[in-house]
DNA sequence: AGATACGCGACTGTTCAACAATCCCACAAG
DNA sequence: CTTGTGGGATTGTTGAACAGTCGCGTATCT
């Protein structure tokens, strides 16, 4: 009996348990995306290794797990510490995402039937959380929208990608203090790309999509400079 | 005194002594792409630890480093062996080096000497090797010229892309037996690119590149099926 | 003979404790 | 105000230990 036949091997993951270390990455990386843990934050390994009950060798693998994500950022001899996104940061993240979220737009298949309905489910799942005022489900879904993008390429690389820059881009988002006014106005243009990618127009959704990009940079840009002109 | 003033901040890096374990996956690092650990081959701790004088736990952080980059591929309870590519991974990485490199491409601010500089120096040198027929030397100048097209963008995130990229792509090139067929036509296609790119004419850059990457890409994806017929 | 079950050796996964190296901070001296 | 000089705390690295798992050869059964 192959897998071919059985169709488990898609259920692999499950079985190779993950190891301790990434459990405990999950915990921290959940911590530091909510907030629990501000950037800036140094995260001392006896206090950890106490509270979780794990020996120091298997919490410095889940600090260098996070490092590769860029969520800490880790100092010889000095540990590891929430990463602080500069504004340089920020733009750069959007300089990765105007390649990569544009490029897979630019070569959509119109018949990824597949593909376009994982989009537009996110994007209905968005508008269903602003209408019950969940602003916090909606930037989730947000994301989710814009993993679904790149998804568009079916490339694994890219995907992984991807998610770096949007769990890196959660540290950012905690400075926007109004997260409605943050988010409102994007729900129209998610519909309207949506719209373009579904008439076969690639074009109009690649601009739509750029320019979505680049006014989402500048909003979190001019949040970002006007914190740190009152820190 | 500022390091606005001093300009040391640039040489930091030379100061924060790399750990023992990136030491470690450097010298791995080398074997693997110069492919003297052929794809496929298993990394026994124990050998390894005993033949560099480390410890077990430090071998295993720089395994875990060069697992990050997809150079090892790591299984519960079966260690480390070096990746070995399937046709799929070449496509995908093509599909990354596409997104990536058109995007930078793309965005040419024509006004950028410097890059340009970059990338003429990369093309002027494989030149060069090709003429003292030193077709390994033509590789890695080959591999300095994407590698220059990527820092167009001025993207610290798409570099290390790119970079990761490279590497991986290097265990590939290992399957073409006749470098000096491989390379050859594409020393006046390099050329050709970067006259455009000089002259302005962004867009004819960018079609010549994507042309450039799918054959190179049909190219590996013809020598990789040849491979596997007979092996 | 062929398939299945068992057991052994080798290797990996995980943890712990110890020591060396380095950083941080307070304090003293110039 | 800047420049040494401690000591305490934290991190980097190592070696050893033990449990779990895999690979493979041998024995057993039908």
């Amino acid at each position: 009996m192959s897998d071919a036949v059985t169709g488990l091997a898609a259920d692999r993951a499950l079985l190779d348990r993950t190891s301790t270390a990434e459990r405990v990455a999950d915990i921290l990386r959940t911590r530091i995306i909510e907030g629990y843990f501000p950037p800036g934050t140094r995260l001392s390994e006896l206090t950890i290794v106490k509270e979780l009950g794990i020996s120091r060798n298997t919490l410095r693998e889940a600090f260098r797990l996070l490092t590769h994500e860029r969520l800490l950022m880790h100092e010889m001899h000095r540990g590891a510490s929430v990463r602080k996104l500069t504004i340089e940061d920020v733009v750069d993240l959007y300089r990765v995402r105007k390649a990569v979220e544009c490029a897979a737009v630019r070569q959509l298949d119109p018949a990824d039937h597949a593909g376009i309905d994982r989009i537009e489910q996110a994007v209905a799942d968005g508008e269903r959380a602003a209408e019950s005022g969940d602003w916090s489900h909606v930037g989730t879904a947000n994301l989710r929208y814009h993993q679904a993008i790149v998804a568009l390429a079916e490339s694994p690389r890219l995907d992984d990608l991807m998610r770096g820059v949007l769990a890196e881009l959660r540290l950012v988002f905690h400075v926007m203090a109004d997260p409605r006014r943050f988010y409102e106005p994007y729900l129209a243009r998610n519909r309207e790309i949506i719209t373009r990618m579904k008439a076969g127009d690639v074009a109009g959704a690649d601009t739509m999509l750029a320019e979505y990009l680049a006014d989402a940079e500048r909003q979190l840009v001019e949040a970002y400079a006007s914190k740190a002109a009152q820190p």
